[in-house]
Parts: C-alpha cells; structure tokens; sequence
DNA sequence: GCTACCAATGTTAGCGCTACCATTTTTTTA
DNA sequence: TAAAAAAATGGTAGCGCTAACATTGGTAGC
C-alpha cells in the first residue's frame, strides 16, 4: 500500500508513526474509513466504529492534524489578535474566546502586535497562511495591506473592542462615548477643573477616543480639559506618580479622569498614603471596571466595559457564520455602565 | 506543469489562491527557487531573490503554512498548556514563553486545562498532530497515556512551575520550600496560632505543597497547622471571606499564610474596612509576589516566584535544544524569594 | 586545456490526509 | 419477492509544499 515504487530511488524521512493507513490496515477497512470515524463519527457503522477505535488504540495512532488541513483547506484554528498580554483587560476578551471556541472544537492561535500595525499585518499573513476558520482582530484601523488581504478572504472577520466602520462583523462599544459619559458625570457632581491622565495613548488610540469624548463633553460646558500622558504601560506605581504630577502641574484641580482602572487604583493607594483624602481633596475615576477598583477603599467609579462578554458574543457570532445560522446583526454594540463608587 | 491528467475525471475545489508555483511561473524560476527565497533567503543569488520578491507582491501570494508543514514533518508551532488562564501567574509565564518564542519565529498553541488531566491529554495530542516543535505544559502531573506520548515524542518537552521527576526538561521552583520558608519567617515573627488558607486545592496541588511545607516546619515547632479551603477559585472578595471565616472558626489565629497573593489583598483591603489591624490584630501573609501586594498599605509580606523568567527560560532552553546548543542543566531551579512588607 | 570543485538552480516524488465519485450492502417500499 | 432508495464503505487523485537528488555553469588549480 505504501510501496508502490519498484524503481526504489529516493526516499523520505517519513516520520515512521502510524498513520491513517496502518489503523486501516489493523482494523481490516479503507483509510477513509478510519478518516470518518474520526470526523463524522455518526456516519460509520457502530461495529466498525468500535473496530477501528480499538485499532486506534493498539498502534498509538496520533492524528496529523497538518495533513488533514491541507486536503480540506482549512483547520479549526481562529486567528485572534490582540495588542497587548501585559493589559488584563485582553486577557479577559482572550478567556471569554478561548472558553467559548474551546466548546466548538477550535483552537486559538494567538498573536500579539504590541500595538504595532506592521506586526498585525504580519501575523495575519501568518494566521491565513494555516487556513485559520476565522480571524479575530483588536480595533478598526490596520495597514491598507492588512485590511485588502482581510477583504479579500472569505471567512469571517470580527473586528472587536471598538466600534465602527469594519471589514466585516464588530463586537465593541463606543469609547468616545464612554468618555464623555464619565465626563458628563463628573459636571454633574460638580467638578469644573478636570486632567484627563493615560498612558500609550498613541498605540491605544481607544484610550484617545475616551479622551476625545471627555474633552468635548467639557467643551460644551465652556471647559478646558488638560491631558497628562505617559509612554511606558500603566501599571499601579505609574498611577501614584502621575497623581503627584497631576498635583504638581495643575494644583487646583479638582477630578483626574484615569484612562484605566490600574492607573485610578494607583492614585488611590497612593493617596492613602500620602493622607490626600479621595474625593475629600481631589476625586478619581478610571475606566474598565476591573474587580480590583471595588476592592478598594473608596471603591472607584469607573465605567465598566463588558471584556469577557465581547469575547464570548464574538466567537458565538464566528460560530454562528461558520454553521450558516443568521446573525442577530453584524455589528454589535455590548454598551458599557457607569460604576459608581465612592471615588468621585 | 498543473494539468498532467489528460483523462480529466475528478476536480477538486483548490483554493485557487496563487500557489508557490504561480510565484515562480511570474518570476520565470522553478518553485523550489521560491521556496527557497521564503525559507534560506542566503541560498539564492541576490538578482533571482528580488526578482521572485517582486513576484510575490505581484501575485500576492500567502504563503501557505499547512503543506510548508506536511512536506517538511515539522511547524514552528510550540505547544504551551496551562491549567488556567483566569490566575495572573500563568499569564505572566506565557508572556515570557510568547515574547521569546516570537523572537526567533515559533508561535504559540495555547491550551488551557481547567485544572483537568483529561483534558492535557487531550491538548497534547492535539498538539502533538500539529507537528509542533516542543510542548511546554504545567506541572510534573499527567496521566499516563500523556506521560508515555510525551516520552516517546522526539521534540523537546519542558515541564514548568514545580521541580522534580520530569520527562525532559523542567524549570520551576519548590512550592514545598516556599510553604516551609513562611512558616519558617512566622515563628520567627513569634507567630504560633497560623491558619493556611487556600481555593482548589485539589487540583491546583502546589498549593498543597505550599501547605504542606508549612505545616511540616510548624510540625517541627510542635504546633497544629490547621487548613481552610474554598472551593470557587480566589478573588479579592474570597479573600476577604476567609478572612472572616477564619476569625469565626478560629477566633485566636494571630496568623494566616494565604495560598496566594489575591487572597491575601482581599483580606487586607476588607480588614481595613471592618478596622481590623493587620498585623496589630492579625497578620497576613501570601505567595505569588503580584504587584497590587506591593501597592497596598500595609504592604503584603509574600514570596515571589519569577513568573515571567519561568516563561522565559523555559522558551530559552528548548531553543537552545532545537538549535543543539548544549544546555546549562536539564532541570533549573528558578527559585523564590521572601518579600517582607508590613503585613506579618 | 582539463579536471575538480562549489554555488545556484532544477526535477521529481512524496508528506498523510480528505474530496469526489464509485461501489457494495442494507433497508424500505411497492 | 423484486425493485428502489438509502446507508455504508471503498478507490484514487491531489491539497501545496519541501527533501533528496540531479544538473548546470562558473571558477580555481595544475
């Protein structure tokens, strides 16, 4: 069966584990056979099922996942993309996908940009490359390369976090939006002379749409809205620091606008510290809605983005387009909720 | 060169993207050329390499990954199992896995277990049909079947987080030491009434090394090393739960040595809510080493394991191995190191 | 000038599986 | 009971690439 050549002039390595073909030849039935048992189980005989699963057993057959791909031009791989590992909020779209995929048989390559777009375009070049089933991407704006070959492709595309104009289907919210609504609460309490305070807000242009909405929600009110930013990434630390700065550059302000929870939790165990009573002296609010912020005394107000949800509406939409199901609707908006604290 | 099959009987629905051989036909060379300029760009003169470049972005042409791997029986696939994507600690070892790995081209295949053996088993044979370069999994517990695959598989297999008996190579840490290390710098404290307090012990068994270390060196010391366990896994309201908990069923405790860092910040945070003094009235202690420990008042008196080193060693000796540079040690012991904050 | 050698490129045969169609066996219907 | 329909199984080509060997052409050595 596998020696046909009698001329025996070159050979291959071959990896010499069993293949398809040894648990056909075990089992006493054809290579498909074994093939069908393996992926539509339902359309073998029961008998011969349990044969060739016994087979299975007695020659430690390991599935080549590669070949099988290659004769059906695709695998059960979805693509995701995500800008950061470092930033808790991905991994919570991350386990929201893994979980939800994990139930359909798929499995996740994961490729990280470090918000950098020519890494995004090379891992998509990479992802289609193994005939990934969908692709799952981080925001709305790619290199022109990347978003023709995404265009081009004929499996689905979910663009998630933000919403917008997008190559296909979209799970997100609206971040100017959240900005301003977190704006517009922080007039509504009082608060005339607001930073606004981030960090990496040129790779995170979300952040700057947060920014954007808070700035204008200010505007109307007749309202200047300074903005403080940092290069490295947010961590807890960099939230006292940016609170002392805050103080420093702009002593009689009266709110910082956090652009994410990590740095707004900082600022507060930093206060504590330094005695500055929140809001007594100054109020913080952040953005995420990370568990961490309600640890805390005073709990902070924040705005809560459903991260987990985006990732698992997200996959079951995947899901949906690839078993032919309609969807709800191609653009989903998950919305997002004012948490309020004691904070501000 | 496509169409060698005069009879014309079947067809097969070929993706009819460009092909390797649609590159070369454009570039007018033979496709291993091309193959050669994708794959050791040094072995083709500089003229024909250009040449075949401008080929490429012509036809725009995606390589395909999946024959790449067929034809040459290996992916630049590392397979990494994890029991859990909900705890930082594993994230912040893929983290240092992903940022070396990609260094030199390998992408990772995420598997998470739930803490399941089955499911290892399954995700590494899985794994192992992508023809993946190494495997990189959690701990020195598997089932059987998944001990004897992994022993037959010819690729590196690094067994990470804990020391001991591994099939290959192994980077981690004793959690028995560690546990027996705090309970060591609590009766140095003067503490003696010491309650260990821990979520999903029974899958999550380093915790119960960690214990187990404790309660050996209080042993030693004569005293009873009394265990709390929940079963959902930690938060920081869990933590201030078993804070509560322990206080009611052992209302003498002067000590709790948590299995971890989010438990230990839970109980801290929640004590300062319910003007519990710590250490005044009771002290706290934890493991993991997590930055919100360091950021809190008191600060959190821990032992920090070098989560992203794991990551990244474990992803430097399997490069070492694939690339047959000899390696420093089968085994390395990254060790752990005493935080003292203010809390015990 | 002839051989020896090396670098660059080409030819061919699979890698192990599944799509496609063909054939055989079983079940249903007339 | 025979014919028709359905279910189960089989034969074979080919998915797109690279390993292994073959060939070509240029250059150095004597």
């Amino acid at each position: 069966m596998s020696n046909k050549n009698s001329t025996e002039r070159r050979r291959r390595k071959g990896s010499n584990n069993p293949t398809l073909g040894d648990v056909a030849k075990e089992a006493g039935v054809s290579s498909i056979t074994v093939s069908r048992v393996l992926n539509s189980p339902d359309s073998v005989r029961a008998t011969t099922r349990h044969k060739v699963e016994a087979a299975i057993e007695r020659v430690g057959y390991v599935r080549n996942m590669v070949a099988g791909s290659l004769a059906s031009a695709s695998s059960r791989f979805i693509a995701v993309i995500v800008p950061s590992l470092s930033n808790v909020v991905f991994i919570e779209v991350i386990q929201g996908l893994q979980s939800t995929f994990e139930k359909y048989g798929y499995q996740i390559l994961l490729g990280n940009t470090d918000y950098s777009m020519q890494r995004e375009t090379e891992l998509v070049n990479t992802f289609l490359g193994w005939s990934s089933s969908a692709l799952v991407t981080t925001g709305l704006r790619h290199e022109e390369g990347c978003n023709s070959l995404l265009k081009r492709w004929q499996k689905p595309v979910v663009e998630i976090m933000e919403l917008g104009n997008a190559i296909d289907l979209n799970v997100g919210l609206s971040h100017y939006d959240a900005g301003h609504c977190m704006a517009d609460y922080l007039l509504g309490q009082g608060y005339r002379r607001v930073v606004f305070a981030g960090t990496q807000m040129d790779g995170n242009y979300r952040a700057r749409l947060r920014y954007e909405g808070h700035r204008d929600r200010l505007a109307k009110a007749g309202i200047e809205a300074p903005l403080l930013e940092w290069a490295p990434a947010s961590d807890f630390e960099l939230g006292g620091h940016a609170l002392e700065r805050v103080l420093e550059r702009h002593p009689d302000t009266q709110a910082i606008h956090f652009a994410d929870d990590v740095l707004a939790t900082g600022a507060i165990l930093h206060a504590t510290r330094l005695g500055i009573r929140i809001p007594g002296d100054i109020a913080v609010c952040g953005f995420t809605g990370l568990p961490i912020g309600q640890a805390i005394t005073p709990r902070l107000t924040t705005i809560s983005s459903p991260r987990e949800a985006i990732g698992r509406i997200a996959a079951e939409q995947v899901i949906a387009r690839i078993e032919g199901r309609p969807l709800d609707a191609e653009q989903i908006d998950v919305g997002f909720e004012l948490t309020i604290g004691e904070s501000a």
